[in-house]
DNA sequence: AACGACGTCAACCGCCTATAC
DNA sequence: CGTATAGGCGGTTGACGTCGT
């Protein structure tokens, strides 16, 4: 790791002028973890160019954010996303395009960066796959009329397994938990798929404000962090000392939960798209 | 075992906007 | 009003792990 660092003079930034240290780059040390995390318990975030001066950090005021927000901040998920978040993005995303910073704020504990690279790694490269611009109406299409139906019956189908099951409350407003005969049928109208159920999440219309935005997402999709806690234990791990020991948690608590849902459904996707679609698989 | 291809994701970059002065 | 600075955002990069041959 320490030998990956590299330095930028400072000197070459227009924010500081006092001295001419080198700032350091690339990935974080475990010890600069430490300080950062150890200032913003003390003093709180913000300021951020003064907090890295004064932290100790031989860091930008914008590094330390990203890597306050996008890793060390206590409330920060890890783990796969769970099929209901994966839905939660489609919608969005639908609705927002790239703005991901807009569709984190939907998603407890996810940051911009994850949901981006979720979008560019799994969405984009399904379209990619199927050689169709995923910015495109039939890509829209595509995930309206097949993902959505198909995450929306994963989650169904899960729902009897613990890492949806809720420990304490319902299954979430949305997603039926009916033991109906019928629900390996289960799709949905607003997604032009051909049968309806009243219980999926409808789709906002187009143009929303953040208020149209909310009431849909608390409706739909209503986990926080306590119902993430319940039905995924260990898979928020988004504390500091959890952190602190990453290499236990590669892996095994993550896979009995949540990841399995999510890593099957994507082994899966591909050949569901050629079943569905005739398209051929790369 | 060695190697290359590929996937993932943390981190960086450059641009834009908001705010302070 | 103009300029400087900080913060926020989306796009991109590159290190590293995994998988297939």
């Amino acid at each position: 790791m320490e030998t990956e660092m590299s330095f930028l003079s400072k000197s070459s930034s227009s924010s500081s002028s006092d001295d001419d240290i080198e700032l350091r780059r690339g990935p974080w040390t475990i010890e600069e973890d430490k300080l950062l995390v150890h200032y913003i318990t003390n003093h709180g975030e913000g300021r951020w160019n003064m907090l890295a001066k004064h932290a100790g950090l031989k860091r930008t005021g914008k590094s330390c954010r990203l890597r306050w927000l996008n890793y060390l901040k206590p409330d920060v998920k890890r783990g796969n996303l769970t099929p209901q978040e994966q839905l939660l993005i489609l919608e969005l995303h639908s609705k927002l395009g790239n703005r991901w910073s807009k569709i984190a704020q939907y998603l407890p504990g996810r940051t911009d960066n994850e949901i981006k690279n979720y979008w560019r790694t799994r969405v984009q490269k399904q379209a990619r796959n199927l050689k169709i611009d995923s910015n495109s109406a039939a890509f829209q299409e595509m995930i309206h009329s097949l993902w959505i139906p198909r995450l929306l019956q994963k989650i169904q189908s899960s729902s009897v397994t613990p890492s949806i099951q809720s420990s304490q409350s319902s299954t979430p407003p949305g997603f039926s938990t009916s033991t109906s005969s019928n629900s390996s049928s289960h799709s949905c109208s607003i997604y032009n798929s051909p049968k309806i159920t009243s219980e999926c999440p409808k789709i906002p219309p187009r143009e929303m404000d953040d208020s149209d935005l909310n009431s849909f997402v608390k409706a739909h999709f209503p986990f926080d962090n306590s119902y993430e806690m319940d039905n995924f234990g260990q898979l928020a791990t988004g504390n500091f000392n959890d952190m602190m020991d990453y290499d236990q948690m590669s892996g095994d608590q993550n896979k009995l939960t949540g990841d399995v849902i999510a890593d099957s459904f994507w082994s899966n996707m591909d050949e569901f798209f050629y079943q569905k679609t005739g398209y051929e698989q790369l």
